[in-house]
DNA sequence: CAACAATATTTGTAAGTACAAATTATTGCG
DNA sequence: CGCAATAATTTGTACTTACAAATATTGTTG
């Protein structure tokens, strides 16, 4: 058997949205004769279409039938990587510098992203992230004490925050807010380049069983183009 | 029947691993022993975990068993969409103002990034996005006549750029690198900013059959946040 | 003890059947 | 003709069975 039925089926699905045979809002025949043209069972037609079905190119509605999706891609994706991971990803030596590592009071604009009152412990970390001794980008994080007890007594100069936070809780919401910035002196001091040169800034806040319980702001020097993605969106599943 | 048992056997799980009860790495009962357990067939159990495969959170070897994924979300997603789209979903009116949009010889740069001999013939629109009568995104796309023989016919400022490109093809590959920079002048200008205020720049290409086939440069005025997202990794599937 | 063979376990694919639930088409009646 | 009841279609869930393929375990033998 070179190929499992079931695939088969679905990548001439797929080949029929690609090549525009199939439509958006058409509709497909109902699985019963796909069964029939493929002399397989309901079973392994229905596989098939669950499958698209999850991806996104199908929709089924009970007693109706099975459609193909209007929506080509109404959005990309761009995978927002831990600055050491992409570092090495890169294939660059990853250093840490920690300026800051401390427990300290939330001023008004971190306890309210936090969704705490103001004036609460949190803890907090500052560091400069580098590739092959070049500065690349400057981290703030925050964390709310009770979910990360040991915070302090981590040595994130070995170990990642990412790592460390990750491993400590599985989160239930992530959000993500991109802006372009330019740095104060300070920052652009540590990243070594000019006050002038824009820098991307990622702001995320990580929820974890119902509050939210990190803060993170990381500041990209600005000419390093560590935001790059490149995906394909339906792609023919299987081998050949 | 208030929940499929299938979803009921995938929450289950879920949840245990959410709780730490099952832990990265380790192993899930075997699909028998889950088929006794929850007093059902296996292919009932087997819908279940096949979900929480294609999710990312288990990991199942023929022969060997399942496992829970150590895969700790590596990465957070932004979703990237359409200027026009996004300002529609903000509940803004948006308008937009074309520029240019010709058929020309591109440049090295052009020709460069869309694989293409220097000097090929490509088509170009630029233009400008508005939200509320407020310039909020200058965006210059350049396509391959042959995939789009129709793109001088078009009119920009009615139908977005975007929605005639997406229904003349199904794209099989986007890249997208994101980028900080100061606006010359001409874009300060048309986004009535000071130059002194930083952008983002997204510039995406698109694949289709094999070949790039678009290439689109979008400045966003900096100040408004339009790369926002918010999502959750592991939702709980079904109602309650 | 090590190498190999036989066996058991576990997942992968697939057929067939059954009934429920939602939608759409059809039929019959006033 | 219009409306309501009925029938047919289509997807949703679920059980049982069967065998193949990959891996792990156990037993045997030199």
């Amino acid at each position: 058997m070179p190929q499992p039925r079931y695939l088969q089926i679905k990548n001439e699905i797929l080949h029929e949205i690609q090549t525009g045979a199939l439509r958006p809002e058409d509709r497909i025949p109902s699985e019963h004769r796909l069964a029939e043209r493929f002399t397989v069972s309901r079973l392994t037609v229905q596989r098939a279409i669950r499958e698209l079905v999850s991806e996104g190119l199908l929709r089924r509605t009970q007693g109706s039938g099975t459609f193909v999706t209007n929506f080509t891609h109404r959005f990309s994706l761009i995978e927002v990587r831990d600055v050491v991971e992409e570092i090495r990803r890169l294939g660059g030596e990853a250093t840490t510098e920690v300026l800051l590592h401390r427990r300290c009071a939330a001023d008004h604009e971190v306890s309210r992203l936090l969704e705490m009152e103001a004036g609460s412990d949190v803890f907090h970390v500052a560091l400069v992230q580098s590739m092959d001794s070049e500065p690349v980008a400057y981290e703030e994080r925050f964390a709310v004490p009770s979910v990360y007890p040991d915070f302090l007594d981590q040595d994130f100069s070995k170990r990642s925050v990412f790592d460390y936070l990750a491993s400590r809780s599985v989160l239930e919401e992530i959000e993500n807010v991109v802006a372009a910035v330019t740095p104060d002196k300070r920052i652009a001091a540590l990243l070594e380049i000019g006050r002038a040169e824009p820098c991307i800034l990622i702001q995320r806040r990580n929820w974890y069983q119902g509050r939210c319980v990190t803060l993170t702001r990381i500041t990209y020097a600005g000419s390093r183009q560590l935001l790059a993605s490149r995906y394909r969106p339906y792609e023919l599943a299987g081998g050949r």
